[in-house]
DNA sequence: TTGAAAGCGATACCAT
DNA sequence: ATGGTATCGCTTTCAA
């Protein structure tokens, strides 16, 4: 592989000319730079990123911690971050912290001694100080779906509490009176936000919520079959229920099918996040759409503008969810 | 940040054995190295990994690329070498090819430029040519689901053929004699393969294959819908449908519910892959495992042993997939 | 077993 | 506008 020093003698100019007709930021004559570029191209030059780096004190890498690799949900946020970072010229470096404290902040540890420039986290079990310590130190980080009022401008998040309500008032909208919820895991800020939001349409509408009618899950589809069981064991009447996730709402429709009520037409479901499995299942599952992919992406332009001084680009910190209206969910018939 | 000198330093020892300790190939006495690691201790040190880089000529980071991030299958994969290369403290470096031609030699390029150690790549577009000058060079690369001759060592694959004839045969064996079958594009080995193991299993069990009641789908899950419903336009009866992966299998089978087929009873259907999705469509489908994320494992692995001389390691080149069996197949009613 | 010193391939400051 | 050179933090001969 060709050096700067190669080229710098073939070129007849000095090491720290090619240097700067290769991040042409300062003047160079064009008669300088197109001798340095034939040279390089002659000798098929290719820029050594790691020395690059060392000198730089730039490693023009962004580490990136999401809880698994694999799941509906994560592919479509690593999609949009390296889409996004590979158009800039920037790596992505990838661990997954599988939603337990040691294991994140093991992956942080990683990344940090990998010298990246930035870190985009998706984490869940590390606690808010933590993060708050270390966005006080020399690496900047973006937090996707992690709201936390200190590093407010550092959020990447979705407003769940309105995607909670949006989900329920169709449901009331379309005339629905008794609604079960199934919500995930209270400690999650999404699950309570997505549940608030709940709340909030069902008051709107003057419909009692009623405790029977309520079940707590933890986002995975077997919660939701459990929950679903709770339910129908309480003997209390609905004719709708709102799950919290896609998941839980699979876990609860195969339920709901086992135990012979037909969807939509005896029990509306709906749920939350539109992922792919949302299309597969039958009936199609109305849901609430989570921007992930985009969400992901805006979070890389986050690093491109704090870190890599891309000024041009618009940020946006809170996303606005929408319904997607499918098959699973219809007026109630009376 | 603190550096090796400053290690050397408070320690009292010189650089080479700070770094010999880092490193513990040479040997250094017992009082030495405590010495040293006190110091490192105290300083809260940590290696600067690209200036390790620049000085050794190893980034400890491999390159991988994917058609995509997001999907059922490649994070499974992902999942699987990450695990793996993060356990032997290298890193990986992500980039996604879309099954493009010029996209996926753009990524390789990419990646190349990152100096990696090594490629681990799962690519469809790029020719076998390509791949074997690409592998002539001085970057090791390892092929994920291909096979080429000359590159047979550096191999991962699937018995794809093996796949095809057992999901085929297992319908033959429940005494299914009318058996239709949507391929993938036959340009994909992976496609060509299953097919003629499914043709394997028919000569074998002596049912003759039918030109009408074969379809070639491309992989996606509308074209097994299109597919199947050409098959059900011929108007010539079959009682079992083997799909060459799963998503078109979900495609067929929404299809046949549209057509008021009861499946299995009135139509087995069977898949290849074992999805995620093969879990939550209804219902449940039957299909082959592909076991993708062990796969993915032993790519690392391979690096691992061949780059980064982990001479223990056990490699495994082709793997034998196996029937997973759910609810969508059963013996034909007569 | 340990130390001295020459790179690795760029960047960036200071001159000119 | 261009050149000289110290520097980034570590690895790796070569000597001692």
């Amino acid at each position: 592989m060709a050096t700067i020093y190669q080229v710098s003698e073939l070129a007849g100019v000095s090491l720290a000319t090619v240097s700067r007709v290769m991040n042409n930021n300062a003047r160079v004559s064009e008669a300088t730079r197109n001798k340095v570029l034939a040279a390089m191209e002659q000798l098929g030059y290719r820029p050594n990123s790691i020395a690059q780096s060392l000198a730089s004190n730039r490693s023009n890498s962004v580490g990136i911690l999401v809880s698994e690799l694999h799941g509906p949900f994560y592919g479509e946020m690593l999609s949009g971050i390296e889409n996004e970072c590979r158009a800039a010229g920037k790596h992505v470096i990838i661990a997954a912290g599988h939603s337990e404290e040691a294991s994140e902040k093991d992956g942080i540890e990683f990344l940090i001694s990998r010298s990246c420039d930035a870190l985009i986290l998706h984490v869940e079990a590390v606690s808010d100080d933590y993060l708050i310590k270390l966005a006080a130190g020399n690496l900047p980080i973006v937090l996707i779906n992690r709201y936390i009022p200190q590093l407010q401008d550092n959020c990447i998040c979705l407003n769940n509490e309105l995607g909670g309500y949006l989900a329920t008032k169709q449901l009331l909208a379309q005339g629905h009176t008794q609604l079960a919820y199934i919500s995930g895991p209270m400690w999650k800020s999404d699950a309570k936000d997505r549940y608030a939001g709940h709340l909030r349409a069902m008051a709107e509408f003057g419909v009692r919520f009623d405790t029977l009618l309520f079940a707590q899950g933890d986002f995975q589809d077997s919660s939701g079959s459990s929950c679903m069981q709770q339910l129908l064991a309480q003997g209390q009447a609905f004719t709708a229920l709102v799950c919290a996730n896609d998941e839980m709402a699979a876990g609860a429709m195969e339920v709901a099918r086992e135990h012979g009520l037909q969807v939509p037409q005896q029990l509306s479901i709906v749920g939350f996040d539109n992922l792919i499995l949302a299309r597969y299942i039958h009936p199609k599952l109305t849901t609430i759409d989570y921007p992930i992919g985009e969400m992901g992406r805006m979070a890389a332009r986050w690093v491109l503008k704090n870190i890599y001084q891309q000024q041009a680009l618009q940020l946006k910190n809170v996303f606005e969810p929408v319904v997607v209206w499918r098959e699973s969910a219809a007026a109630p018939v009376r």
